[in-house]
DNA sequence: CGTCTGATGTCAGACGCTGACATCGCGTCT
DNA sequence: AGACGCGATGTCAGCGTCTGACATCAGACG
């Protein structure tokens, strides 16, 4: 018998998450949760440098995922595309903890330092990604812009996604914002008061070079 | 004669980014700055709810000249087209002070924290902008999607804009970001390797871009 | 002249987080 | 088997961030 409980990590985890529903994420205290976890207080920031890490153990693993899908993709597929691609092949991870992530995301909307952690993780998974485009030989700054924006389609469609009740997978929200955000950029969703034609953008005027 | 010196909060500002410079963030405690302002610790947080905040102060009038940018835009601009106008409408502000600019954005490319800060703001300024967007009557998610990918653009440029030593404007940066995500977007940038996709929704829409 | 107000100061304390050092089962080497 | 080192955890002390409660006092205002 070992001298310690193990997995450590996933008990604080727990703990965690529990005493934030019942209590509330302020109201809880590092010490709570350690004991909780019968566990002491240094320990629980030997496993999070932080309090709020304790909710995103496991982005890492995701952003692997993700990551890996991105570099898989086939080299014919434009970047933006194995982007959404590479989420909706990790989707079903998403969905498979439908609540938990329910859950995780009302504290997070409740608590400005929990979005602002979200935020940075986030940020650093679009950087993640933009480095795996590069390495397909996507160049800047589209690398960029394609990984920004197809963390902005995660973004949007993943909250209508927990938003939606019916909803039991997230990959049509997904696809469903990426069509929008070309339309957007395209320039063809404009005001319901003005067409497309009167908009500077959508001349269809082919400044010359075509093809690569 | 005042019973206190006036301007306490630009005072605070000015002693933090001193201070910040010198010692650095981490080495600087809100007492030394405070103090450096002739302050106390516990007036600081009167005025910055945060030791972070400080670095922050000037963001919410940015904010509210670009939504009031946005709302000025003539009705027949495309959403996106809009947002990045008033981007460049406000970039000579930010123009007017780029070295403070840069001290400040190498202390936050310096500090998660301030970084997490930074994040946090841009969100809330596309959330203003989409809704800004939404009483010109941009449909959701289009107005939503049109404001992030704004800020992507604002972020990406400024980004450019600042690591480039010779560059005095940020306007040819941003437009040359919302180029490239037209393209990224639109799906005509592609590996070097590989051309437009071959199946489905690539319209070969040929990215416009009138204008100017 | 008295009162009220608002910006600041003082004080005490909870909580987040860190460095330094102690503990002690367990596997390993000899 | 006995010595030894390792690694996860505990203990302790302490700094810095942030907050609530209350005191102070110059100037505005009646």
């Amino acid at each position: 018998m070992a001298r310690w409980e193990p997995n450590a990590r996933e008990r604080l985890e727990a703990a965690a998450m529990e005493l934030f529903q019942t209590r509330g994420y302020v109201a809880t205290t590092v010490q709570d949760i350690a004991a909780q976890a019968g566990l002491t207080e240094r320990t629980f920031f030997r496993y999070y440098t932080d309090k709020r890490e304790v909710l995103f153990g496991r982005t890492e693993e995701l952003q692997a995922l993700i990551v890996d899908a991105v570099g898989k993709a086939g080299p014919a597929t434009p970047p933006l595309d194995s982007v959404v691609g590479a989420l909706e092949a990790v989707a079903p991870i998403l969905e498979g903890r439908r609540e938990h992530g329910k859950a995780r995301y009302a504290l997070i909307v409740a608590h400005p330092e929990l979005r602002e952690r979200e935020l940075i993780k986030l940020t650093t998974l679009a950087a993640a990604v933009a480095e795996a485009l590069r390495a397909r030989r996507v160049p800047e700054p589209a690398a960029s812009l394609a990984a920004e924006a197809g963390i902005a389609i995660f973004r949007i469609g993943y909250d209508r996604w927990i938003a939606d009740a019916k909803s039991k997978t997230l990959s049509p929200h997904l696809r469903a914002a990426h069509k929008e955000l070309k339309a957007v950029v395209g320039g063809q969703v404009v005001s319901t008061a003005a067409r497309t034609k009167s908009g500077a953008a959508s001349t269809p005027k082919p400044k010359g070079r075509g093809r690569s």
